[in-house]
DNA sequence: GTAAAAGTGTAGAACGTTATACAAATAATA
DNA sequence: TATTATTTGTATAACGTTCTACACTTTTAC
């Protein structure tokens, strides 16, 4: 803790010397493994404090494990990542584990080579955040390097876990209190379809929609009910307006994220709709912004922080030994606010 | 690129001996040292993609560079941040580098653990953003490691760059711009102190702040206007609230950060106060959110991307060996909206 | 009192790179 | 042609850890 005067790295060597003791020792005292003495234990930890020293994660990285988590995430922008991360931070951090995040950007070819370079780093373990790589290109890292994916369905993998939002649930949800407003116009905003994954988060509520729309004999239940708009922050603006051009109000809509229905409310306060009587609108994820009474956006909350936390510890799990796969779900809830 | 059979993984020796040289000729076309044939350089690269080898960071962080620069941040929450490091990621990964970003939880061990585990990693520079660390304390990582600190105002550090917006003349745009309302009650809501720091980014914001008042001839010009709000999200709230009872309205308020700023005009809002009429408010950063119609708040920008580029720059420059500081300053702007 | 077991510490190889020092081959100069 | 430079490739010692194998003590069991 206190400030070296030299600047000369302290290695396990320093430490040893100090104590007058082999590495070997100081290395066993460290990893906390069989065979140190009290004596030993105690020369060696008094050697550690008075040098400062402390491990160099290359060097573990060659033999040994790093201690280090990487997380990937796509989209910062996205409001409810904060929450997430922090959570899995905490819980990594009592087991004595860093998380390292990497920043992907949306590019297929960066997020591959953010994993790879993760990989390079030697970390223990890695998570992944909403990644839109494909199944097949997942499972490959999953054997490089154990692994959990957050926020992509898929429970079938075998040699990753996965920790989702119960997506079909929160979607019905959301479109059960839309269609309890009465409203028969009823849309929903969602993203463009992934091509190579056989399910994913946002076909789930998709599906979601349109079950309960078919249960309560809603006629003409079809895709086209469903829109499709971009993840481009300028272009979903666009979109947004050209699509509420072509609606007939009143007009209900459940928004896959907030970060769609907040724009898209934006919009509707544009043109002098009033929400709960022109529009009624839920989105998804529960963003803090949400809460705000400018904007009042009723929305699914999917418990970021629970999801972090379960992933953090299913990663723990596997890096201690377990390898069949834990796909768990977290129940979602639909917080009412002014917005429908 | 092309998915491995085997699990195994690839290392400069199976380079080396797919092309039937040895490790060391491998070793220099990696790092395009001098002292190789074209057809050496050939037949390697050829190798190199075929096995689909790539180099191990923690190897390298023993000997020689990882290519990998640590950037600290306190606060995720912050919605200038995205922007801030994307352009960072943008700029460092132009040049090869990647980019490895450490959350801390504004809890200061937890700040110093981190670059201290960044270091361990063998980074081979750090930005830190915002960090809320004494320059004491600063300056000692930057005698380990080169370093460049964006928000954290410091221009004697000799060890280390600075890139910070100019608060001084942001904080004198915001308040000229609310004496201009005509308003006499003016106040600024402004962070807790720090301690241990000569001068940091909101002391320049509040001198600007008083500055300007002096100038315009208000009266009983002291740090009695500044009201400073806890960082914590719940308690803020609540000392928002007792702030505004204890207003004579119209009031006019210059908050430090649009973290600040829309909660507080949330709470007007609440208070069916009206923004341009009962209250005039104007933030700082020009946080994405500002621009939606329902807040539409003003606010200065101060050009995150331009910092991230110029903070990246810097810390490159300095890797490759430049050892004299330099403090850069940007110049803020205000962004005129519906609130003040 | 001896043999076996348990406890405690150490030597040293290994991890995958980099980079220095050098050898061999080739080209340039005299 | 002999000498000197230059170019090109290689052997190998680091880097800071971990961990296996082993040696030496001490304790336990009979």
């Amino acid at each position: 803790m206190q400030i070296e005067k030299t600047m000369k790295k302290i290695t396990i060597k320093d430490v040893a010397k100090d104590a007058e003791v082999s590495v070997a020792a100081v290395s066993k005292v460290i990893r906390s493994a069989y065979g140190v003495s009290p004596s030993l234990k105690e020369k060696v930890e008094k050697s550690i404090k008075k040098l400062g020293y402390r491990p160099n994660t290359s060097a573990r990285g060659m033999r040994g494990k790093t201690f280090t988590i990487g997380v990937l995430i796509v989209n910062l922008g996205n409001a409810y990542l904060p929450k997430l991360l922090e959570k899995i931070n905490a819980t990594l951090s009592k087991s004595g584990y860093k998380m390292l995040i990497g920043l992907g950007q949306s590019e297929l070819s960066i997020e591959s080579s953010l994993i790879e370079s993760m990989i390079d780093n030697n970390v223990d373990g890695l998570i992944l955040v909403a990644p839109h790589l494909s199944d097949s290109a997942l499972a490959q890292y999953a054997k490089q390097v154990p692994m959990t994916v957050i926020g992509h369905i898929e429970n079938t993998a075998t040699s990753f876990d996965t920790i989702n939002g119960d997506d079909f649930l929160g979607a019905r949800l959301a479109t059960r209190a839309l269609v309890e407003t009465g409203i028969k116009n009823i849309k929903m905003i969602s993203q463009p379809l992934r091509e190579f994954n056989k399910v994913d988060l946002n076909q789930e509520r998709e599906r979601g929609f349109l079950d309960t729309l078919s249960e309560a004999n809603y006629s003409d239940v079809t895709e086209k009910l469903i829109f499709r708009a971009s993840n481009n922050e300028d272009e979903l603006k666009k979109e947004l307006a050209l699509f509420l051009d072509e609606q007939t109000l009143p007009c209900a809509i459940f928004c896959w994220s907030d970060i769609h229905a907040i724009p898209l409310l934006d919009e509707c306060i544009k043109r002098q709709l009033i929400p709960q009587k022109d529009v009624f609108i839920i989105g998804y994820d529960n963003t803090p912004l949400a809460s705000y009474s400018m904007i009042n956006l009723s929305s699914i909350d999917q418990q970021a922080e629970q999801q972090g936390e379960l992933a953090a510890n299913a990663l723990l799990e596997r890096i201690k030994g377990r390898n069949t796969a834990k796909h768990l779900l977290v129940e979602p809830s639909l917080i009412s606010r002014k917005s429908h």
